[in-house]
DNA sequence: CGGTTCCTTGAGAGAACTCAACGTCGGTGG
DNA sequence: CCACCGACGTTGAGTTCTCTCAAGGAACCG
């Protein structure tokens, strides 16, 4: 998944699933501890902060942020919501790249990449964001090699993701995986249920299957006991079949190492 | 493919595929046009030439350049041959995840992040590499930011072509895709004809097919006249009709804009 | 000349897809 | 308030594509 950033556990699920409350300030940015700039020196990350304003709000389901092919002006940051990122092909069809949730960044590869958006970005559901003029962007990585170095960091991680998620599994193993992926990444409500933003047709084009074969898997999920599942609503009651489950994906035998941070 | 740089027809086939003759001087080195640092100002240039060496000599298919976790002491470039970079899943399966040729960079993405190599990388055929060490290199990026600049692109590029290779194409999609691909990448011997330096079993493993799916592929187009196929060396007779059948993996609708440089 | 590896071809099996129908939910308007 | 509508989700039946298993032929090397 492309700049992700495993974001923490220091939000309830509220906060991120009512706009309403986040304010534009990067003060109170909900995802401001996955930051890119943070840690900076106080002269970028004041340059950074005076740049950041509210991108569009994306109130309904739909709601477009960009489209494929339409120049770059800023990047996004999600601060509350959930986005998701798609090419269309030639033959029409919708093919979903990503989804994004609160701490990741929109834009950022093709910001660096010819200027051009080379996907769709629209809301799943209402969504918040934060823009930062491609601009100014571009300036700061030149005067900050933490910033750069950073940036690179999280393409090269991006790169491996997409790298895995290209290979030939079951689709036991990528429903699975997906589960997994969202517990990290999505706030983790009181009930401990999962909610997921995304429709049954959103994840099947995501994980390169039809909508039935989800169905299909979750169902059986569902009957081995492996999870507890109300239509969005997702409890994992096994996590360690899941696991296993998504081993093939996850483990490519030496993935496991830390992740160090320069300077 | 990670790190592509379609190389350009300067060379003639002998000049890549016979390794003796190229010469361990920047000067002479055959993917010299393509040189990251070309461009650079004097001072960035010398350095680079300075800290760039002869790698080892990797003279026999499947000779290792470096394993998966090893540490990452340098970045290497291909001046002639190919390799491949593949990993190893938790049941010993091998996974080819890239072929490299002259002028593409092998390493970076780790040395970027972590600094250990997640993917293991082997000669197919004779190949010579060019090393820098991973000190240099990340100094240098610091120092121009121009390089950085470029190794930004590579990596956004290379994120956006691994995410394509995601998809679910059909077997006839994804050989046509890879014999184009190859068409550009590979030096053009004399009588036209490609010559593949990997085997039906690494092309396979890398689009995710079965070696069998591949050979009957192959076998079927060459019924339909739209490659001839000897073994190795297979001659595209109807490229159109190839891209017709890849469209759906090259063509994500918008994709066609020109590749614009930095500065 | 034997052995090994690579490539090809065939037959059968399995996983996921397509087509189709039905149930459920949420909104809208009579 | 309730009936209707559309989008979403589930389930079933049959098909298709690719894989696996198996065997034979061709090239390469000692």
């Amino acid at each position: 998944m492309a700049f992700d950033m495993h974001h923490s556990d220091l939000l309830s699920a509220g906060d991120v699933h009512n706009p309403s409350i986040v304010s534009s300030q990067c003060g109170q940015c909900p995802v401001q501890a996955q930051c890119l700039a943070s840690g900076s020196s106080a002269a970028v990350l004041s340059r950074w902060q005076q740049a950041a304003r509210p991108g569009p709000d994306l109130r309904d389901s739909g709601n477009i942020l960009h489209t494929a092919g339409d120049a770059v002006h800023h990047i996004y940051i999600v601060r509350s919501g959930c986005l998701k990122i798609y090419t269309v092909d030639s033959d029409g069809q919708e093919r979903v790249r990503d989804f994004h949730l609160p701490g990741d960044i929109i834009g950022l590869d093709a910001a660096l990449d010819g200027g051009v958006h080379r996907v769709t970005a629209a809301a799943v559901t209402p969504s918040q964001v934060c823009a930062l003029p491609q601009r100014e962007v571009l300036a700061l990585l030149e005067q900050s090699p933490l910033l750069a170095r950073r940036v690179l960091q999280r393409l090269s991680h991006a790169l491996a993701e997409a790298q895995s998620l290209a290979g030939d599994y079951t689709a036991d193993t990528r429903v699975a995986a997906f589960l997994l992926q969202m517990q990290l990444r999505l706030p983790r409500p009181p009930s401990g249920a999962l909610q997921l933003p995304m429709t049954r047709r959103d994840i099947a084009n995501y994980l390169r299957l039809a909508t039935e074969t989800v169905s299909r898997v979750l169902t059986r999920f569902a009957a081995e006991g492996l999870i507890r599942s109300d239509r969005q609503r997702i409890h994992l009651t096994d996590p360690a079949a899941l696991q296993r489950l998504a081993a093939p994906l996850c483990a490519p035998a030496a993935t496991t190492h830390e992740h160090r941070l320069a300077a």
